[in-house]
Formats: structure tokens, sequence, C-alpha cells
DNA sequence: CGCCGAGTTGAACTGAATCAAGAAACGTGG
DNA sequence: CCACGTTTCTTGATTCAGTTCAACTCGGCG
């Protein structure tokens, strides 16, 4: 159940047996079936979640009832409407397993004294962070320079393991496009091959 | 001199006067005036920059040479490359005062001394770092949903310090527009009121 | 005084969206 | 294991939001 929690942690900081075995008693097993929501819009978000196994991905839908993709996550990553899980407000995102999903729920509380607890996991947190800003950043910078050709083909190299795991136009609505529009892009791609 | 950053951080946490005084010297105050650069695109970014008076904004310039604005910052913000000043590669990213500008420097090995130093300061980075993530998963949410005359509005209310502070164009590269589409937009709204 | 960067306006163009229809793949229950 | 409905993907025709290119105005500053 733990491993790839233990390998993430392990991978950015040094925690004991006894550490690990503390940081487990604060994670709540979770099972999700493909198409349940972790976090529907409307509510309000009471978990952060780690996913051991499957896909999720978290979106908003506008009023013209078009699902617009914010984020995908994958075994090892975690997965969360940060907003609505700090401040207790209501959440505009949708959380959905894309595939039958084991996770691993943090609430707000059992983060903050594990926080306490384990002043190495707050390390942890601020190094994913991190991370993740430096992502996000570059998705920014992505969309910003770049013609949709270029926004694919950077998305397939730079998240292999995700294309061949979602449905098409999932991945369209990641990069901003319409289905049809990704459709055709790969067309003109195969095409020139 | 150091107002801006004490203000910030006792937003987040609790420090007694003596960690203040502790954390003063760590960092290394420079002055930039207009058009200076902070950092160029093929540096290494050896610094975090946390901004007592001025603007700033980062920016990569594409093979047409256009300018695509990535962030910008003012008084009371942190600006850096992350990627770079994390990993030590060379940045992608140039960082340059849009006014005359005081900033605080903090250096990868002195962030890290100081986290050590003052733990809380860790965690003050961490929310940073959480706000920074929040406001970035909006942006992209933002570029994902709206039309532009949308993004600009919504800039314009999120951030109606920076408008005024700043040339139009730069606005226009921020939200991926062109300056004449931006001209064109404002100009609309002026003519609905 | 003259120049230069910033902003505006117009006209033509284009990349991607929209609308519509059909084909292929999938999975669920009988 | 097949049949049927649902979801996913493709293809074509048309439309449109925003870009591009070019010319002009305005204000500030050396």
């Amino acid at each position: 159940m733990f491993e790839q929690l233990f390998k993430s942690i392990q991978e950015k900081v040094i925690l004991s047996e006894a550490e690990l075995e503390l940081c487990k008693t604060f994670f709540i097993p979770k099972k999700l079936r493909k198409k349940q929501f972790l976090l529907q819009e409307g509510n309000s978000s009471t978990y952060n979640a780690f996913i051991e196994k499957g896909v999720l991905r978290s979106y908003t839908v506008d009023e013209k009832g078009n699902e617009h993709l914010v984020q995908f996550a994958i075994e090892g990553w975690w997965i969360s409407d940060l907003y609505s899980f700090l401040s207790g407000t209501v959440s505009t995102y949708n959380i959905e397993a894309v595939e039958n999903s084991e996770l691993l729920l943090l609430t707000t509380t059992a983060r903050e004294a594990l926080m306490d607890a384990v002043p190495m996991f707050e390390r942890y947190q601020r190094m994913l962070l991190q991370n993740a800003y430096i992502a996000m950043q570059s998705r920014i910078s992505s969309t910003l320079t770049e013609t949709a050709e270029e926004k694919y083909i950077h998305f397939t190299t730079t998240y292999p393991g995700i294309i061949q795991r979602v449905p098409q136009h999932m991945v369209a609505s990641y990069l901003g496009l319409t289905p049809e529009t990704l459709s055709r892009i790969r067309k003109q791609i195969s095409l020139r091959i």
C-alpha cells in the first residue's frame, strides 16, 4: 500500500523506519473506481491525495458545459484542490478517477499534525511544491509561446506515461484544444513521418 | 530596508525579534535601475529575490524575438527562476526591473542555511509556495476557460496595483495577446460603459 | 526640436473552433 | 459470446477570434 509514497518521500528526504511507520498512521487508504469522484465542484476539499495506483484528473466545467482539464496525476503524484483544501472554501474543481485507483488521503489537520510530528515531512512537502510550481511555470510558458502542435509534442515527450492511459479528448482539454483539432494535428504529424 | 520582508514573514509565521535579526544576515541588499537585469537567459540563476520596492518581470524570448511574460512581481513578492536556482542549470528566463527597484537577495546556500537556522523560515517558504502554486493553477484555468476580454478583466480585478505601473504591451504579453488586440479590447470595454 | 517608444486604428489573413455526420472501439448485460 | 448502447475518434464545411502588417498619433526626453 505505502510503497509509492515511501519511494516518493525517500527521493526527497531521509526518514527513519520509525518515522515512516509513524507517517502511515496519518493517512486514510481509499479506493476509487473509474469515473468516481474524489471531489466534486461545490463541495469543500477535505483531502490531499497521494496516488499509489491509477490515474486521476482535475477539471473545471464552464457555463457551456465544456470541461477544462487543469491537472493529470498518476502513481507517485499528489492531487487536490489546494486552495479549497487550505482555505476551507468550496471548490470550483472536480477531481475524478480516470482509471480504478488507490489513494492515500491526508486531511488538513492530519497534514499539519504530521508536519509537527515529523519535521522532515514538511521539507518533503516544500520540495514537492517547488517541483509542482516549476512544472506549472513551464506549462504557462508553453501556452504562451507554442503552437497547438508544439504543445502536443511537448506534452507527449514530457509525460509519455500519461498519453497511453487517458482518452485523447482529455489531452486535448489539458492543452486547451478541441478534440477535433487534436485529432487533425495527430493526423498531420503521422503524415509527415 | 527589511520592512516588507518582515511584514511578509509575519503574515505567515511567528518569529522572535532575535530570529528576525538573524534572518537579516542571510540577505544581500541590491538596487536595480529600470531595465537592468537580475538574471539574463543563458546565465545560471544564483539568487532568490524578495522585492522591497519596485516592479520586476520575468519573460522568455522566442525565435521570432517576441517576448512572453511569465510573471510580474511587486513589493512583497518573491521572484526567481526557481528551476535554475534549485538545479543550477542555465536559465531560459530573463528577469528585469520595470521600475527602479530595491531587492533582498538570497543565494541557494544562504537559503538552505537560513532554513536550518530558523526552521519557521522553511514553513514560511512552504506557505509562499502553496500560494504561488494556487495562483498559477488559477492562471492556467483562466487561460483554458476565458476569452481574451475575460482574461483582461480578470487580470485587472486580481492585480489592480500592477496595471497602473507597467506598460500595456507587457500586460498583453502576460495575457498571451498582441498589443493591438489588447488595445482593441480596452476600446470595446470603454465604449460599453 | 526631432526622435523614439507606446499606443491606436484599419484591412486582410489564418489557426483553431464550431457544427454536423459517420466510423471505430469498448464494455455490459443478456 | 454476441448485440446494443455509449463513448471516443475522425473527417468535412463553415465561421470567427485574434494575428499580422502597415500607417498614423501622441507624449516624453535628450
